[in-house]
DNA sequence: GCGGATTTGTACGTATGTATG
DNA sequence: GCATACATACGTACAAATCCG
């Protein structure tokens, strides 16, 4: 359910990390497990109502943080746990 | 003199990885000294005939690699050598 | 194996905001 | 007050590899 996790568009904080704050926890709280694909960018576009720019953003954080592998027309999967940020 | 260093427009080689070839060569070379201000995003659109998107995706690995720090309304300045990727 | 749909990567343009100088 | 400079965010287009019926 996209709406329980809405973007905030009158917060001061760029939506790009307010998307990675909401993809993140839901790779930590494992609805979303290591192998696992996370949803393609055209996907999140339409579900978060965001531009691409703001996706591609994100999904930079999250991989440069060790949380997801891109790889080029195949698409983001979760990496395993060991390579998660520690604590 | 920007001819000197000349974006390969038929290069497979993407636009912003030559430039960062380009300007990393310039640093390490001491063109530009540490402490010592880049030019700015439009200034190098305008050098190189390239877009925002290029500089900026540019100026980003540059910054990841240790070479230069961004910082917004300022610029982007050449970090100390020992900040820079060893040998 | 073919062909179309999907998906990511690169690249361009524009607009607006905000802090700096 | 005004120009400069970077940050965010939107849009579009095309390429190339992959996936799938």
């Amino acid at each position: 359910m996209p709406d329980q996790d809405p973007i905030e568009r009158w917060s001061e904080e760029p939506y790009f990390l307010q998307l990675a704050r909401i993809l993140r926890r839901q790779i930590v709280n494992g609805e979303i497990e290591p192998g696992m694909p996370l949803p393609s960018e055209s996907h999140l576009q339409q579900e978060y109502g965001l531009s691409r720019w703001v996706i591609r953003r994100t999904l930079g954080i999250l991989a440069d943080e060790g949380y997801t592998r891109t790889v080029a027309k195949r698409g983001t999967v979760v990496r395993p746990r060991e390579d998660w940020p520690e604590s």
